[in-house]
DNA sequence: TAATAAAATAGTAATAGTTACTAATATTTA
DNA sequence: TAAATATTAGTAACTATTACTATTTTATTA
């Protein structure tokens, strides 16, 4: 199956190219909508699935049900906060070590690890006033 | 809402109890519909997402689309072979070590990470026979 | 450039996993 | 035992995703 050109293929990466927060299908459907109004769902899905399958965007799953996509297919952690549902980059070394240790204690072939982080992004995080703090004798 | 005791829920657990593969909702279905024939799948994932709310089981997500149980709910790594999709566990210690590392270089609250790894399991590693590794000239 | 072959599309239907709803039942409390 | 309320079975609904199909686009070749 040999590729053949597509303006909406091209459109839907370029979409990504511009987003570092790691949009859903249904993001880039109703973005890419803007200039194709009647591209449809699925075309957006098969796109994003072979863009993934050619190693040119990486498919994220941070475990809240729903696939996101990045532009970035360098090796990188993410961090996906509970409360809004961010998915952000973390800068942070990407290291073989636990996989290495995992392959000490097990009897099959382990080829990858997959790690994410959760918890409140900063502008989820309360911040706590000074006056606050002191009521709560911190 | 206070607790009530149910004999649906107490064999769902019981079920799990037995069980060290990390059975999928659909499984302890079938398989509690042993002794409650007409138990609903609607009981099976009210049941489940209540004893892991408990912290009595552990939800397990390992990226297959499917949510996984485990009766176990001390914290260990999980192990998802891509071809028949079991999932096991790993005897290896689970260190902060990584979270610790991501706080340094994020803004925000890390609560928690989750890991697992995949591949493949000893059952569904291609065994080379002493023949055939003669003819691959290994 | 026109004809042909093959891939991609829009639109829609179907699927899988899960959650929500409701009337009836079971459990607990008084 | 009666009242209050959690739980259930059964079913409908929902969400994310994939599959299907007739039509359109893109690429190839004559």
């Amino acid at each position: 199956m040999n590729l053949k050109h597509s303006k909406q293929r091209d459109s839907i990466k370029e979409f990504l190219a511009t987003r570092k927060d790691h949009p859903t299908a249904d993001v880039v459907y109703t973005n890419v909508r803007q200039s194709f109004p009647n591209i449809s769902l699925g075309t957006v899905y098969r796109n994003l699935t072979l863009l993934a399958d050619l190693g040119e965007i990486a498919r994220v799953r941070v475990g809240d049900g729903v696939d996101h996509f990045d532009y970035d297919t360098s090796p990188h952690y993410h961090f996906i906060c509970k409360k809004c549902g961010n998915v952000i980059d973390l800068d942070m070394p990407v290291t073989g070590q636990m996989a290495a240790e995992a392959r000490e204690s097990f009897n099959g072939k382990i080829e990858g690890q997959m790690t994410y982080f959760y918890g409140l992004c900063s502008n989820c995080t309360p911040k706590i006033l000074y006056k606050e703090k002191e009521s709560l004798k911190l």
